[in-house]
DNA sequence: GGTTATTTGTTGCATTTGCAACTATATGGT
DNA sequence: ACCATATAGTTGCAAATGCAACAAATAACC
């Protein structure tokens, strides 16, 4: 059995937390703001970008939601009217989902208070050095 | 309006994908071993550790788990008898939680199991100076 | 001592998530 | 062309989570 040293399980342990806890903190905010949750905005941002519209499986992908799940959420999204779904020409069995004006609104109306919240819980507690050296740390545990 | 740079943006955006990919990751590899989730691990740890027996609240600030959510973490590991709870002598509300020799198995079950996997997404791939800066920003944003 | 406010834990209800089954279309092999 | 297999998306059902209301006991205040 491998024995891992135990300044990394308490690292690993603290990405758990820290992720959980900041993470918390700023959902907290943007529900007390009386917006919906951050993946609509993460929903939102990718369709914003995507100016043609996307497939549900590309927006899976990116956002990291299985696709029952997604399925659903975009659901709701389009019941209030952020976003349309309409069949994909190329391919009979999926859909080309795209924001709507009122979805663009909504998260030019979301990123002030997500941005705010990001500072206070992350951004504003860190150097851009360290933010650099963190961040790459993530993406090579991410590879 | 805070104006934050892309750089903690990106480390902000790179902490809550890279942990909830790789916590994903293990608690996959621990079903697919036939285990109970995380959670479960976290509570007997925290019963393992406490060894008079902990008060629920206790055990809900240390793994960060809301006291409903917990009360019934709590019945279903009590049903299947990995811990104990019984009236709490000095308070009459609480009641006091204490793990079973059975809980203490599945815990001691589920270490190599759990080791392996944070050796596999984590530990493996990050040095152990690495490990010890990274845990030092995380723990900086938590304070 | 009596009243009010807090804390501890549980429960009902709505929302969300996860899993497996299903439909429908597309792709690959022969 | 035909059959098997894979992919896109939806739906039903079970499990988990969040929220608000609640009971019971303690603590705080006068």
């Amino acid at each position: 059995m491998k024995e891992i040293p135990d300044a990394k399980i308490q690292a690993w342990a603290r990405l758990i937390r820290a992720q959980r806890v900041l993470l918390e903190r700023v959902e907290q905010r943007l529900k007390d703001a009386g917006m919906p949750p951050l993946a609509w905005y993460d929903v939102l941002l990718e369709l914003d970008r995507g100016n043609e519209g996307l497939r549900q499986y590309e927006i899976g992908e990116r956002i990291l939601l299985s696709k029952h799940n997604l399925s659903r959420l975009l659901d709701r999204m389009e019941k209030e009217g952020m976003l349309q779904r309409r069949p994909c020409p190329e391919d009979g069995r999926g859909s080309v989902v795209s924001i709507t004006a009122e979805g663009r609104k909504l998260r030019r109306r979301m990123w002030p208070e997500y941005a705010a919240a990001i500072d206070e819980v992350f951004a504003g507690k860190i150097t851009a050095a360290q933010a650099g050296e963190f961040s790459n740390t993530l993406q090579r545990l991410l590879d």
